[in-house]
DNA sequence: TACTGTGAAATCTTTCACAGCA
DNA sequence: TGCTGTGAAAGATTTCACAGTA
């Protein structure tokens, strides 16, 4: 009874979906490894995940497994791929040719086969016009509604200043993209029918500052990991 | 009744650490704005937040309400910042001076008051010696143990080959440092006494790309966002 | 009066533990 | 036998709603 997703898609919970990801990586792992089948007990050692989540978190989508067995790597690889969409095309703008922009445009993780960087756009005409690498040139932001038209994209990925975050991202999403990765450290107001994921790495360091160790405290505070 | 930090340090909610970081950043903003005095509910419309929570989170660590009035900001402010630790200098290194690590070097988020890049190390021998920017120089792996020794450091940030992360956490750990911001998009063997946050940029792209629009699918999927 | 601080309820997520199948 | 798939329990987090107070 392998039916393909039991729920609705926007019922599965956001850490599952991410997970997902992560399980997709390490099969890719295990595949050129060789490894043909693989239990989620394996699964769980090799990787530092846990076993029952892994399940679970699959149980979602369907039944991928074989009891007494494990999970046929290959098989199960094919199926996130489709799960998560990675199956197709996806093409994602920068907004925002800074320091992080373009360390961004050039990143491993979003020129894959099925993630593409496929424009970068700022607001400063001393950048536009600069090629980043070959086939990727800057644009000037007021071009994005035209660049949309002959070359849609489904992501944007907003690193552009504080000031103009709110601004950019309304111009993005009247360009039609319905999808947000920020990483710019303001409060935004999402428009409606966007959906946007915000990467903090401020608030990220700072939540590491608050376990470090003080002064004043005496005591082990044993750490721990997230994500 | 004003205590700071009703509970231990490690029984506060992970999340509500990071919105503490996020409720700062706001109440520099209002504290700019010249806002004296600002009550949870203005709060949260102002900044897109949720008011109990916010009362909530900050409940973990003592009463700096007044009933009938809200939180007076500058105080408040003061607060958080003794509270996430940032009263003091945190110094960071950052592992791997490729794209991204470059970059993070030179992060606006990470070079602030308190937080600061002291130092960057790389394997490849070109790139030693070359300076970022002024005080600034790469440094070889090979000497993170002596340079901890005159300078050390709190947090790395992981932004190194993933073939390589693993050895670079282990180096980095015996090093005698703590705490870990990894961007390494690879399953990790974290050693014991490190905490790590782990910044996977491919599964954030990734769950986006979860919930795009799907030609096989009809029907609208309300978008949300998250953080 | 207009707010905070907070128990209690609701919701969400993880983990357990085992029935059932290859 | 050795695994998956899954209800049910436990745990974590959010939200509600209101007593209490400046």
């Amino acid at each position: 009874m392998k039916k393909e997703l039991r729920v609705k898609r926007n019922e599965i919970p956001n850490l599952t979906t991410r997970r997902l990801s992560i399980y997709l990586r390490c099969l890719q792992i295990l595949e050129a490894d060789g490894v043909e089948t693989i239990s989620s007990q394996e699964m769980a050692e090799r990787f530092h995940l846990n076993s029952a989540q892994f399940r679970k978190d699959l149980a979602y989508f369907g039944e991928f497994g074989v009891r007494g067995l494990g999970y046929p790597v290959l098989d199960l690889k094919n199926h996130l791929i489709g799960i998560l969409g990675l199956d197709r095309s996806i093409r994602m703008a920068i907004m925002g040719a800074g320091n992080l922009g373009t360390a961004l445009a050039g990143y491993g993780g979003f020129n894959t086969d099925s993630l593409k960087v496929t424009a970068i756009f700022d607001a400063d005409p001393d950048k536009v016009g600069r090629l980043m690498r070959p086939g990727l040139r800057i644009s000037h932001v007021s071009e994005l509604i035209p660049f949309m038209r002959e070359n849609p994209v489904q992501i944007a990925v907003l690193a552009v200043p504080a000031k103009v975050a709110q601004e950019v991202l309304e111009q993005v999403a009247a360009a039609g993209i319905k999808s947000v990765l920020n990483f710019v450290p303001v409060r935004l107001k999402v428009p409606a029918g966007v959906r946007m994921q915000s990467v903090d790495l401020k608030v990220q360091v700072e939540s590491l500052a608050f376990h470090l160790p003080r002064e004043e405290e005496s005591g082990e505070a044993p750490p721990t990991t997230t994500l």
